[in-house]
Formats: structure tokens, sequence, C-alpha cells
DNA sequence: GGTCCACAGGAAAGATAGGGTC
DNA sequence: GACCCTATCTTTCCTGTGGACC
């Protein structure tokens, strides 16, 4: 039934990409300096998570790398290096920088020097998720680099913004800004659509199921991707030759809790346990939530870490916070 | 209106971990 | 092996805010 499961994984890139070309052709008007060996535009594809951000930041670098094939490349993930020095050590990496880089042992200033000392081949930097840099000052240093350009890519514009400091605002203030919203039902469909004719054997799926994926999804298309993969595999596992609507509805929850685990995957043992609890509760303040955590690991970080803790959980979706100061209760997303 | 208390979050200092150097 | 250096993690201290109570 699956004749390539690359097609169905989420960090599959499409040969062609769907209901983005006003995206598409934005980012591409902003690295269209590059061609003429001159600095891209800093653009920031803002939008929610599932819309295509960092599918069509990547699409649109494979685009311009047929133009022109020395341009070098790095994405990096700001949640996973979220430091300065962590995001620096990946583009000297890169590079091939033959710097010995060891964790602790190098000074982040001599790796800005050695990025600040690259006169290579115009370097393109993907920062994905760059809200959850602990450090934007980054981001100046690479404005101000030489032959580096860069995509940022983020959830919300007022939440990166009110990162910045004054210096930064002004200078990023006149930067490409290209919203992503969410696919609507046909959109979703069609994109299906295409990765059933990639990656599927033909007819095993119909339009109407294709529909009853997209309607799922709610205009996510890392979940209606992700409840296609499920169905297909459960169809195949099953020894069944088509995809049934049961297996279908059957993936839909499965999808979510696959979803919520992988972003549960990330937390640290504390951060699990903070997760566990408000799930338990279904609902529990900030004091109560504390008092229960300390009784249940056997060295616990103080109230100001675990306060530390619930921000980048709510980020990810995974709680919620309800009212504010007193009134505040934390639920399980 | 005044006071207390719970809470959020910024800033700075301390603790820790791991690789380098002698 | 002891010490140094540095990034990262964690704690401490602090300020501001707003609800509850008198």
């Amino acid at each position: 039934m699956i004749t390539d499961a690359r097609v169905l994984q989420d960090e599959f890139l499409p040969p062609e990409v769907e209901h983005r070309d006003q995206e598409i052709n934005e980012l591409s008007r902003a690295l269209q300096p590059i061609e003429y060996g001159e600095s891209a535009e800093t653009a920031f594809l803002f939008g929610p998570s599932g819309v295509g951000k960092s599918c069509i930041a990547r699409f649109t670098l494979s685009k311009l790398r047929e133009e022109v094939s020395t341009v070098r490349y790095e994405y990096i993930n700001c949640w996973q290096n979220h430091s300065s020095f962590s995001v620096l050590r990946e583009l000297l990496r890169g590079l091939g920088d033959s710097i010995e880089i060891h964790r602790q042992s190098t000074p982040k200033d001599l790796l800005l020097e050695r990025l600040r000392e690259y006169e290579g081949e115009h370097y393109l930097v993907i920062l994905d998720e760059v809200d959850q840099l602990e450090n934007m000052s980054i981001l100046y240093e690479l404005y101000t680099s030489q032959n580096i350009s860069m995509i940022l890519i983020a959830n919300r514009e007022e939440d990166l913004f009110i990162q910045l400091d004054e210096r930064l605002q002004s200078r990023l203030h006149s930067s490409r800004r290209i919203m992503f919203k969410r696919y609507h039902l046909p959109e979703l469909t069609s994109i299906l659509s295409d990765r059933v004719r990639w990656g599927l054997e033909e007819g095993v799926i119909k339009q109407d199921q294709l529909e009853l994926i997209a309607d799922a999804a709610a205009g996510d298309a890392r979940k209606a991707i992700g409840i296609l993969r499920s169905s297909a595999w459960m169809a195949q596992e099953s020894g069944s030759g088509t995809i049934s609507t049961e297996i279908i509805r059957d993936s839909i929850p499965d999808t979510e809790v696959e979803l919520r685990q992988k972003n549960r995957d990330r937390l640290t043992s504390d951060q699990q346990t903070l997760l566990s609890i408000i799930e338990e509760e279904g609902g529990v303040s900030p004091g109560t939530l504390y008092d229960l955590y300390c009784e249940r690991v056997d060295e616990p970080k103080s109230d100001r870490m675990v306060r530390n803790y619930l921000s980048k959980m709510r980020h990810y979706n995974l709680v919620e916070a309800k009212g504010e100061k007193r009134s505040r209760v934390y639920y399980p997303s």
C-alpha cells in the first residue's frame, strides 16, 4: 500500500508546493539579491504551526540553489539550540569551519569572530522557532555580518518583537514579513491528494475520506499528514487493500496523542512531572501545583524555576493558563 | 483606602558540568 | 590530578500587579 514512506513524513520536501504561491513569491523576492551577489532582505515567516512556514523556507531555498548553486545554508531549530553559543556553534559547523568547537571551552566571542571573518559564498541562515532564543542579540550580530542573510520563523509577530531591544526593532522594522494563514479545507484536501499520489498505491483512499481527514486537521497540514500516515500504516498492518473510514476515525485521536507525545518528549523529567500533575488535577493553582510537585520529586527545583518551566510548556500548548495573578489556574491543553 | 498575600517575571549571582592546560 | 575557563542551569532577590479581606 505504501510505496514511498518518506512522503508521509513531516520533514519531506515536496517537489511542488500548492496554495502558497504568494508566500513563495514574497520570500523569493526577499532572497533575490543573493542572485546578484548581495545580501538578502531579512525575512520573517509568521503563522501558527502546521501552515507550512518551514516547508516554504526550505522549498524556496532549494529553488534559489537551482539559480545560485554556490549559496550555503543552515537550518537551526532554536528550541534545541536556544543559546547564542549553540546557534553560533551550529552555524560554524554548517560552514565546516575547522575550528575545534568544544561545548564548554570555546569562548563565544571567538566563535563570533570566526563567523565575522567568514568571506566565502553567501550564507543563508534559517532560524526556526526563533522566539525561543534566550538572547536576541545574536540576531543583531548576524544582521550586521557580511555575506549572511536570515529567514526567521516564529508563531506570532508580537511575541517575537516584544523580546527585541530598540536597536534590533529599528533594524528589523523594514524586514519582510510574510504571514501564513491556516489552510482551507479544499487546500488541505489537495495537499493530501498530492501525498497520496506520491506515496500510496492508486485507489487506496477516496476523495471524501481525504476531506474527512482535512476537516479533522482544522487547517493544520502537519496534523492532516499525520492522520494520513497513521491511517495508511494501520491499513497496511491489517492487510487491508484500502484505507477504511473506520481506520481514519481511529487514527484521528491517535495522531493527536502522537503529536502531543512528540512535544512531551522534549520536556525534562521535572517538566513531565508538572504536566502529569496538571493532567491528573484537571485544573490546579500555581501554589498547589508547586506543593504537589515537591511531594512527587526527590529534589524539587525552586518555584522560580517551575515558573520558567510552565512558561515554556504554555508556549508549546502543553498547558493552558487561565486567569491572572492570584486567580491563575493551569489546565492541560 | 490600606494591607496582606499569591503570583509572574526580570536581573544577577551561584552552582554545575565538561573540556583544556600544565 | 588539580586547576582554569566557559556555557548552561538554577537559585535568590526583587519589583509590579491584582484579588481578598478588613
